[in-house]
DNA sequence: TGTAAACCATAGGCCCATCCTATGGAACTT
DNA sequence: AAGTTCCATAGGATGGGCCTATGGTTTACA
């Protein structure tokens, strides 16, 4: 079964009239026949009753009938629903870390919101390892993560880069030294996040440069719960920059290291294969936009 | 857009690669990837991000995937419904005039009730002349009617032939009589049915043969409203044989008239080019049979 | 009733769309 | 680095659908 054999049975149905129905259809009356007749042998069914005068459809047409005319409306439908739909194309799915979600999506999901206001911005929020492996596998049109990244695969454009800061407790004895070195931070007790997060990793293998494991008081998969916990003194955190928030002030203290600083580079990663909709396009417009 | 196109997205959408799709098609995989691309040409959007392991589906491809399995699964549906439907072709319209109708179906559509269980028949009553129109156009599978009726596009088969008989209220003065001929009607009125009503020509004509007009009194669509007039004394008619009902004893008088005693033959008529389904075909059995 | 017109099916040839094989280039795997 | 996998392109082959011509019927009309 073919679509030119319903459309051409359509139209011998509405004009009862092989001729006529061909002339509609655009082909001669000839070919016309011949796909009907194709068509009922492949249905088993004669469909139309030719009485010389008019072709009159048997039961069998007229039960074809209404299921051939909700066909052909949903092929249209779906045409219709491609070509004109200046929405398609704006409808995205962004990944980040949980370092970077919090601090830089809200600002680029309002900006976009204004400047794009068709765009649709769908957010996930994981480890790096996992947002890498979904770009990959094409289920992110982007996502924002911190380097390093290598895969031939993927385009990785650095953003920014920013300093990993030491957060205290106001309280804590760390909090009033004028200056802190990483082997002053051996003996205390480590918030830090998931087994997976890629800023544990990069803390561990700090701690590892300058010669001691990290003590590792507890395991949290948010950073606002890193924050709480440091809050209340139960021990102190590394973080990057962008994780400070005026609302920490009264509870946090954020010190830079001295000696060789720990920092972090951020980067868009993207499927180097992956068509770019237009979606992507304005939401990478928009953050570089933003990032002057 | 056609069919094939569809199949083969669907095969990719749903291996998520154009090779193993290619193979489940029965195509060759550059016949597959032109159609696709022919497909994606035709709606305005890529269709699939070639992501080089994995064909994944962009936004647009999402959309359309849906309408795709629903439009095939319609298609599927339509050519099952037709292809394993035996109550297919058991569904048939079936035409008969007032005067037969009411005597002939009700039996009829009994017998066949019990021979053939699946045969669905709708019955519609109508004068004769429109029920030829009505099989010649193609409406009506058969009818049921008095003669004459001569088209040379329809199959004329006689099935009995009866006389037509007066009919008189118990009380009227012709209920007595020990004959009765044409002549003697002259001074009566008549109950008759509809100007359409092939009976009511038949009537007229026979009066004229006897050169007299008749007086008509009242006319009726239905057999049953002339026998509640004629019973009331209004008036006298003419009505076939088979039109007498046990009921009617009580309250009618059949006469036979004497001298050349008007008959009227009935017929199945059927257009002879009209596709016989098997419905009609066991109606015909059943009518063939009951006559016997 | 005979003739012209309308209608659908068949026949035969043509042609373009689709199909195929072969191949290239890029990417992924080992 | 080599082999494998994957998709797109190229070019030639093929067949399904299209066309014209025509025949057989039916229908309309004079």
């Amino acid at each position: 079964m073919e679509l030119h054999q319903i459309r051409y049975f359509l139209a011998v149905a509405e004009s009862e009239n092989f001729t006529r129905a061909a002339e509609r259809a655009h082909v001669s009356q000839p070919s016309l026949s011949q796909q009907v007749i194709n068509l009922e042998k492949e249905l088993g069914h004669k469909l139309f009753h030719r009485l010389g005068r008019r072709a009159v459809l048997t039961e069998a047409g007229a039960t074809f009938l209404s299921r051939a005319k909700r066909i052909l409306a949903e092929i249209d439908d779906a045409a219709r629903e491609l070509s004109d739909a200046p929405e398609l194309d704006r409808r995205i799915v962004v990944g980040a870390t949980p370092t970077v979600a919090p601090y830089l999506l809200p600002q680029l999901i309002g900006r976009c919101r204004t400047e794009f206001p068709r765009l649709l911005i769908h957010a996930r929020e994981d480890f790096r390892t996992h947002l890498v492996r979904s770009v990959i596998e094409g289920e992110l049109d982007l996502a924002l993560t911190s380097l390093p990244v290598k895969d031939p695969r993927l385009s990785v454009e650095p953003i920014f880069k920013e300093p990993l800061l030491l957060v205290v407790g106001r309280q804590h004895p760390l909090a009033k030294r004028p200056s802190v070195t990483a082997t002053d931070l051996a003996e205390h007790t480590f918030i830090l996040l998931g087994d997976s997060s890629s800023l544990t990793l990069q803390v561990q293998r700090f701690c590892g440069d300058h010669a001691f494991e990290p003590k590792i008081g507890y395991r949290c998969s948010q950073v606002a719960t890193v924050k709480e916990l440091v809050s209340l003194g139960v021990g102190i955190s590394i973080l990057p920059q962008v994780c400070r928030v005026k609302d920490d002030r009264n509870s946090l203290v954020y010190k830079r290291m001295t000696g060789r600083e720990p920092e972090r580079e951020v980067a868009v990663i993207r499927h180097l294969l992956r068509y770019q909709s237009r979606g992507a396009e304005q939401f990478l417009g928009a953050l570089r936009e933003w990032l002057k």
